[in-house]
DNA sequence: CGCCTTTGTGAACAACGTTAAGATTTGCTT
DNA sequence: AAGCAAATCTTAACGTTGTTCACAAAGGCG
């Protein structure tokens, strides 16, 4: 079988062996000599596909992301135009990183984070955030009635909790036996109950909403109506 | 000035020099032979303080998440006490990462993850989790009626919300300059508005709640209501 | 003082990322 | 079809890293 002297797609091979590697180990601890080792080349193959080891890396972070955006079009073809879009795009993200929990991980590289230095991966990741502020940016994702603010601040807390569930899943760290708290067993079934339980908060700007409701939301906390009023003041999360 | 032989307290030398570093590196990036030098003593010195660069790294976790639990103990006694409980903690959290970022990375370190491998690291993180769930899981946090169910969806949203906005934050991927989505330029003032923002899910099991809100909600979305439903019933966010 | 333990050094080893120079294959051009 | 340049792979080497080992210096205690 070992055909010739040269390997035919040697680079999506080498992108294979990583990812079979990085399934057991995290992408900080990736040797590249292993991965050439495990394509059956030599430790100098690789640099005629890739600049050097990050570069590699940054390849399957475009990977990812690029099958991330595929995934998540294709979810929101399967579902009901303009309805609960918030909490399908939360649930598409989680999703995603338990279905390819490598994949995401190298997504998030820290080193793989300079925009300069990887500007391929960037734009990729740049690429999902337009498709999920553009998605969430349709007025019938929330009903209607909202404001530039309360538009950022809706997306900023559904991408802090998308981000986090999917980190915290991806990590273990929120597994029914140790416990930081009980928590199902499924983790689809965690992502789809929090996504639901943070659907009360769209549910607060939805049209549905009585003026009775808004005013009693506002005046609620003892300090939280004070410190969002401030903060609004100050800087906000208002368009940049 | 360079006194004896002996060093003096080189551990703690080796822990300071190393965050020195790990500021502008990443974890998996750091050497300890550059540690070492830095702390000017041989590239073998460290070895008779630390077993080897995982426990070096696990000790400044260590020193971390005791440093998060004694800040989060701090402003948990300057402030009402049960009024707003789970947006303190999220802010406890988020302002943590924000002000020791090279400690929060390295807290949650992929390499550090095993709890056998790293007891005292472990313990220190259950010891976290226990003191913000038993904080969060006082009944005046959310008003009073709560069953174990609601609450696990509480603590898991919450918990998700966080971590997610911390690790965004020290990230730096939620800044104004290049938009996932418009944010403001304070981060902090970003968490204030998402911790109040997420505060109006607390509101919905506040005593003031009516119970037409409740059934609204229940009934809100189109497939939301059913796969909540579904996931209640297989095996949901019930106690471990 | 003598002696064991702690804490430092220096040299060594294997593994790694990366580069350079040379071999082999491919494919285009004429 | 011949030949030649580009692409691809190999072997060898360099410097750096994590870690270990044998040994030296300092500290503490009888």
């Amino acid at each position: 079988m070992k055909a010739s002297y040269h390997h035919g797609d040697l680079r999506q091979a080498l992108l294979d062996a990583s990812l079979r590697i990085l399934a057991s180990r995290d992408a900080g601890d990736l040797s590249l000599r292993e991965v050439a080792r495990q394509a059956g080349v030599s430790a100098a193959a690789p640099y005629h596909h890739f600049d050097n080891k990050l570069e590699l890396l940054a390849a399957i972070g475009v990977e990812g992301f690029a099958l991330l955006e595929k995934e998540l079009r294709e979810a929101a073809r399967h579902e009901a135009p303009g309805r609960a879009t918030l909490e399908s795009c939360i649930l598409g993200y989680v999703r995603f990183a338990l279905a390819h929990p490598s994949h995401f991980r190298v997504m998030h590289h820290p080193e793989l984070r300079d925009p300069e230095a990887h500007p391929e991966l960037h734009a990729h990741r740049q690429g999902i955030w337009q498709y999920l502020g553009e998605r969430m940016a349709q007025p019938e994702s929330f009903g209607g009635a909202l404001d530039e603010t309360e538009r950022s601040n809706l997306m900023a807390l559904a991408w802090s909790t998308a981000h986090g569930l999917a980190r915290l899943l991806v990590a273990g760290a929120l597994c029914p036996s140790e416990p930081p708290f009980p928590v199902a067993a499924d983790p689809d079934a965690v992502a789809q109950t929090v996504a639901a339980t943070l659907r009360q908060v769209d549910s607060l700007t939805a049209p549905s909403e009585t003026e009775g409701d808004r005013v009693r939301h506002e005046s609620d906390g003892l300090n939280a109506g004070h410190e969002l009023a401030e903060a609004d003041q100050e800087n906000s999360l208002t368009l940049l």
